[in-house]
DNA sequence: CGGCAAATTGAGGTAGATCAATGTCGGTGG
DNA sequence: CCACCGACATTGATCTACCTCAATTTGCCG
């Protein structure tokens, strides 16, 4: 509908390696044709209002371990999951981390920040992964503009909230066995029907400092049960029997 | 300044027994001299808009055990801590309970129901508690009248959050023993410098299912190390060293 | 006084941590 | 192409923090 000002969409090379990892920018995301923009903040706006968008939304890719923002960066972004899986961090007191969430397709990272100005807590890619870039500014204008707008942020904000206490009540409470379960089934399946995973470390940091010999031989017991199938010969990438790995889930108090 | 209708503030008697445990009305808030006025929802609010209330602030008291609210109720109240602390509750998808947050004088309890209309979590009293109960009608006034209202709704929102994660790390990592020094820590000291608890068996509840005789063990010890003193012979009261029990909680990684 | 709920204390079992060795893949440089 | 390397996974052998079961004690309340 409207030209969302072309001259303003200069290709930005976003570079903020971690060693070898990075982040990167990738192109212009086509929000009309995205699947995410049902699920995302967007529900219910209008195309009109959507076209009213005056700032270019970036889709970045990001590879495993990539950082996409640390604790007190100032924030003129929000982000929504196109794909792959990332997990936000917080620091405690005494500086001990732990992860508070796990964001895949469709969800909405950095929303704190819309109030705050800066980010709150560490978002760190799990596996290869691809978000859209939102400019807060664009955000900031449609609130002005569609009047639905503040409340389905409110609502996106709540969901927020359930969704870390999903995360602490499934990943946080059990034994070792029933978690790790729990935190496979989270892990978006591609297009395959592989599911890539983490390592086995990181698996463990997410199940809150779980050593990762336990994890491993946890997969492996699981595979010899054929709830995984390994695809890669690493395990990192393996193929999940949903049903019998539910049920493993679910082995806890009646 | 304003009347506020005082024929509305007929005493109602909150009957939700709980076998003897029970939640009753106890009078009318007198808010102007309320010292958790500062710290809680109405910090940046005029005298004047605070007088616009016309529904009566009824004080609760609680009783160790009493259910404040339970998940999915209709939600009219929020409410603020006066004294004592309580747990939330929220009940993961295979029906495990989690604590989520213990809530102390000046927290704002119930908050996501003024977006959602029904209470989300559980509410219970840890110890003997006091409340102030908000008439949602009267928030609503509020947010009609008084503009940077909305605002500092969403900044308490955002501190229930960073509290949520505050209870994640402190209460979720690390040795029982260190876990309990951190939850012991958090509970409130009365006039007399005594500090009042609930029974072992809450307290591992409180830490994510800690065994009850692990948590006798560890009280135990930390009276030998004189960091606790018991008061009452059972210890449910006890005079915490708070330099040395600080000590105790910080045994955490570099 | 009897009865009940909470706390303590002991003994033994177990999930998971820790330490250590080996195996395997993927890359990188000669 | 091979040789080497570093990161990751596996597997085994202990070790220990915590759970579980069980007995006993101690208030507290009708």
């Amino acid at each position: 509908m409207t030209d969302s000002s072309p001259q303003t969409r200069k290709p930005i090379r976003i570079e903020r390696s971690r060693g070898e990892r990075s982040v990167s920018w990738n192109g212009f995301s086509d929000c009309h044709t995205c699947a995410v923009r049902q699920s995302a903040l967007f529900a219910h706006m209008s195309e009109a209002d959507f076209a009213a968008i005056h700032y270019p939304i970036d889709e970045i890719r990001l590879r495993p371990g990539a950082l996409l923002y640390d604790n007190g960066e100032r924030a003129d972004y929000l982000f929504t999951v196109r794909s792959g899986a990332l997990k936000i961090e917080h620091e405690g007191a005494s500086g001990q981390r732990r992860v508070t969430a796990m964001m895949v397709r469709g969800d909405l990272i950095g929303l704190s920040a819309y109030v705050l100005g800066n980010y709150d807590g560490r978002v760190v890619a799990l596996t290869d992964a691809m978000v859209c870039r939102l400019p807060i500014a664009s955000l900031r204008e449609l609130e002005r503009g569609s009047p639905g707008f503040m409340q389905g942020m409110q609502e996106k904000w709540h969901s927020t909230l359930v969704l870390t206490h999903a995360w602490l009540t499934d990943i946080g409470m059990g034994s070792v066995r029933e978690r790790l379960a729990r935190l496979l089934l989270r892990f978006p399946i591609d297009a395959d029907g592989a599911t890539p995973l983490c390592t086995r470390r990181e698996l463990g940091l997410l199940l809150g400092d779980v050593a990762l010999e336990t994890i491993s031989r946890q997969m492996t017991a699981l595979r010899a049960e054929g709830v995984l199938e390994f695809i890669d010969a690493r395990g990192r990438q393996v193929r999940i029997d949903r049903d019998k790995l539910a049920e493993v889930a679910n082995l806890n108090r009646a």
